[in-house]
DNA sequence: ATTATCTATAGATCTATAGATAATGC
DNA sequence: ATTATCTATAGATCTATAGATAATGC
């Protein structure tokens, strides 16, 4: 990748983040071509250089922040196994990035449900847990699909959850939410709680 | 309500009602003033004797098709009784009007996030009724506010569901997710897969 | 020489309002 | 007489492109 091509990547790049920020800040994308390039600090004509409509860059714009915010909480989870231990390390881990990456979790708010069964982001790692789980009888539920779309709808609903309600306690909501979510996967009572208590990587 | 008032609001009607067309069929608000007048057809000048912006419009849509949802599946499940059934209830019913009411579901899934705990539709009757199961001791479950967004949550993704796969069986996605939901809310497994299995009311 | 960026701009579109018209209440 | 609706339009804004400029590869 040679200069050129760097430079290149850098406006595109600039001109998706600008992208992010204003998804985050007002949650459509009715913002001008212009005022985007203004923001993205980038000529106003380069804007076509990279994509032909608002659309795509919007779009690419979602995806680049869903991905990365798979690529956070993956990071995050390194080292777990227990398929129910990464559930509720998922929730949690998410929760707090209220406070971390505000702007990912807007956009997972406004866009994410559409990308349940996406198959980039979280949700493909998600399904294999589940999987994993299903096969190993860590979880008595089903199908792994209508899982994760259990799983997906209850992680949005925290989000949500927790960017209306900054007042609670967001591992405490968290918490219960995967104690619920793991009991719904048929993990016993007990042993769900205790789960979901256990210290976080990294927080210890 | 004399016959002025009865056109005004008339007026007014065909305004969400166009501007609901358009929030199911797109999803996004940047139809013109122009454009959404035309469809409803009004004079265009009429739009700023109701509302003083395209958001205004819009936001009104959405409360009105979410209370309209709230409505429907209200209707339909008069007479039970159990919290459990009603839960069930609600999903096999919210998947079954993705063929007779569409664009509802569609700006359900677009916009219902944000009105999870809303205090209007469906939210403030589905947080009634698990108070009241709470309270008789069929949920066993931390608090209803916590629950409601799980239960709300999940729905939204059946909802989603639905959308993206018509193949699928809505019934039995919709069964299944109500039988998790309800593990999650503390019904005893057999109990929960009895109660999703019992005849919808005017469907018996 | 090639390619991306930038500036400037034509043409299209949109918003908000002013003024005329039509419908109703009293 | 009052009020909502409609048509027409001024002014602002936006999109897409053309052409000039700057940066790099060979």
């Amino acid at each position: 990748m040679n200069r050129f091509e760097r430079r290149r990547a850098e406006t595109r790049q600039s001109l998706v983040r600008a992208a992010r920020q204003i998804l985050a800040e007002t949650g459509d994308t009715s913002a001008s071509i212009q005022a985007i390039a203004e923001r993205a600090d980038v000529g106003f004509g380069s804007f076509y250089n990279h994509f032909e409509s608002k659309t795509e860059l919007f779009d690419a714009a979602v995806t680049d922040a869903l991905e990365e915010f798979g690529q956070v909480i993956d990071e995050r989870v390194e080292g777990i196994d227990d398929p129910a231990e990464l559930v509720a390390a998922g929730f949690r881990l998410t929760a707090l990035m209220a406070d971390s990456h505000p702007e990912l979790l807007r956009i997972l708010h406004d866009r994410g449900l559409a990308h349940i069964h996406s198959d980039r982001g979280l949700a493909p790692r998600a399904l294999r847990d589940l999987e994993t789980g299903i096969a190993s009888g860590r979880f008595a539920c089903g199908n792994a699909t209508t899982a994760l779309s259990a799983v997906g709808g209850t992680l949005l609903s925290l989000v949500a959850l927790r960017l209306a309600r900054p007042d609670l306690d967001g591992d405490e909501v968290a918490s219960d939410l995967a104690e619920m979510v793991l009991r719904m996967l048929g993990v016993p009572p007990d042993d769900a709680h205790e789960v979901t208590r256990r210290p976080l990587p990294g927080h210890a």
